[in-house]
DNA sequence: ATGTCC
């Protein structure tokens, strides 16, 4: 039995003991933690709170849930000399991540069209394990996208330099290594730029229902009935290899740095170890291929919606609002103690959420914040936040990053046993084309959190603030 | 999440 005590209504402690280094903190409701928290995440949490150089605590969001060796949901930072950097806390899919598009198209500009859009969506973006793209490129190509990024996208015609603005790192992580990713994980790559991937990976058109705060939604470019398009996908199985492989090597080496691993799943290396220094830049490459793939999707969706319309997408102004990162693991200054300090964040299901101000901000972000990009599942609402100054003090400035589930995929996909998902939403006015009725199943509504009480927990604890939300009207699912 | 088992 593990304790968690409260600290507040939306915080809670789980006390330093044995072997942890730093207490775990919780951000969640009493409700959630009762309902839709195992004991399993807990262990997770108390695991990464012994991992070496761990700094202040082992920190939750309230879509935390079980995974890999960390909890999805999970945030840590690590000091720069004593820290260790861990593949397991930053997730297989190396930067997956969501991005939002906006639109000066309204509900009822979409209302006949919604059926013809989501069937060219299907058509022209490659979805479902294994699914290759219409871009096949040579190796010199692939490495010149795991060095550029979503800039290797834009220079060869696949959006726009404002694209390039409102992307985490502007779309390119410069500390990364094309040669530190493997043989394979290029192979597998090769086929699948421009593709969305399998799981809980989607494309989604949504209408714009409430706004919060009218004044950041302005800047934005947020306004109520607006049709939204938001894309959800990441580093396919090029991030996928480069996560075995450097788990693989970490899990012989760490004996060598002196660590003793809980569990094997947290093979972890020392930050500044020539294998933790390899791994971050192959990181870094994988998420730039990440990015690259959102950016190709958006330009596709763009044309898709062009030739829907039978207009230039010029003319319906559907401009990026911001693309956030949800797992990866990135150096940053925080304030500890009164004193400015370097550190490597995992954010594994996590997504930064930098107030206004940050220099790392785009110059039209400054003065409100950062927009934060939540989704929620298919057939409920989606949100967009917006960073706070008390993340930044409590949580090395993060927040959710979506529902997070509730339910195993096994679960979900026993509940769906004689049921048609697609037919459900189908009733409640939400288009849902999926590869498989089991891919359906397994991302079910039920099988999440309510993404409504996530976000008032979030909101609560001050770790962002409510800028819109938005339902779904049409997706495609992998 | 994932060429859902090299």
């Amino acid at each position: 039995m593990i304790s968690i005590e409260k600290i507040n209504d939306f915080k809670w402690l789980i006390p330093r003991m044995e072997g942890m280094r730093v207490p775990g903190i919780i951000y969640i409701s009493e409700k959630l933690l009762n309902k839709a928290v195992s004991e399993k995440a807990p262990e997770q949490i108390i695991n990464v709170s012994k991992l070496p150089g761990i700094v202040k605590y082992s920190l939750a969001m309230p879509d935390v849930h079980w995974g890999y060796g960390a909890p999805i949901g999970g945030v840590g930072a690590f000091d720069a000399e004593s820290g260790v950097i861990a593949p397991g806390f930053v997730g297989y899919d190396l930067n997956c991540g969501v991005r939002l598009i906006r639109s000066n198209l309204t509900a009822d500009d979409v209302k006949n069209k919604l059926e013809d859009l989501i069937n060219l969506l299907f058509t022209n973006i490659p979805c479902g394990v294994g699914s290759t793209g219409a871009l096949k490129l040579k190796r010199k190509d692939l490495e010149k996208v795991t060095a550029e990024g979503a800039e290797w996208a834009v220079k060869n015609g696949f959006g726009t330099a404002g694209d390039l603005e409102n992307t985490e790192e502007n779309g390119r992580i410069k500390e990364a290594d094309p040669d530190a990713v493997g043989n394979r994980a290029y192979e597998r790559g090769t086929s699948q730029l421009g593709t969305l991937g399998s799981g809980n990976h989607f494309i989604e058109i949504q209408r714009v229902a409430d706004i919060y705060d009218k004044t950041a939604a302005d800047s934005f470019g947020i306004f109520p009935g607006q049709i939204t398009v938001m894309v959800h996908s990441g580093s396919r199985g090029l991030g996928y290899q480069v996560c075995g492989d450097y788990l693989d090597r970490f899990g012989r080496v760490a004996a060598d740095y002196g660590i003793k691993l809980s569990d094997r799943q947290l093979a972890c290396a020392p930050v500044s170890s020539k294998e933790g220094r390899r791994y971050f830049r192959a990181m870094n490459a994988a998420a730039n291929y990440a990015f690259a793939n959102r950016q190709i999707m958006t330009h596709l969706i763009r044309e898709t919606f062009s030739s829907v319309f039978g207009v230039p997408y010029e003319k319906m102004q559907m401009s990026l609002v911001y693309d956030v990162t949800h797992n990866i693991c990135k150096i940053e200054k925080h304030t500890v103690d009164g004193r400015e300090k370097t550190l490597y964040v995992h954010r594994k299901g996590a997504t930064r959420a930098f107030p206004k101000g940050h220099p790392q901000l785009p110059e039209r972000y400054r003065s409100t914040g950062q927009p934060v990009i939540i989704p929620g599942t298919m057939g409920t609402s989606s949100y967009i936040l917006v960073g706070t100054e008390k993340a930044m003090e409590e949580t090395w400035g993060s927040t959710c990053h979506g529902a997070g589930r509730m339910m195993s995929r096994h679960q979900a996909v026993k509940e769906g046993r004689n049921r048609s998902i697609a037919g459900e939403l189908a009733g409640r006015g939400i288009l849902a084309k999926g590869v498989s009725g089991k891919g359906l199943a397994e991302e079910m509504p039920e099988a999440y959190k309510d993404i409504d009480e996530v976000i008032e927990i979030v909101e609560g604890a001050g770790l962002s603030g409510k800028i819109a939300r938005m339902v779904p009207l049409a997706v495609i699912k992998g």
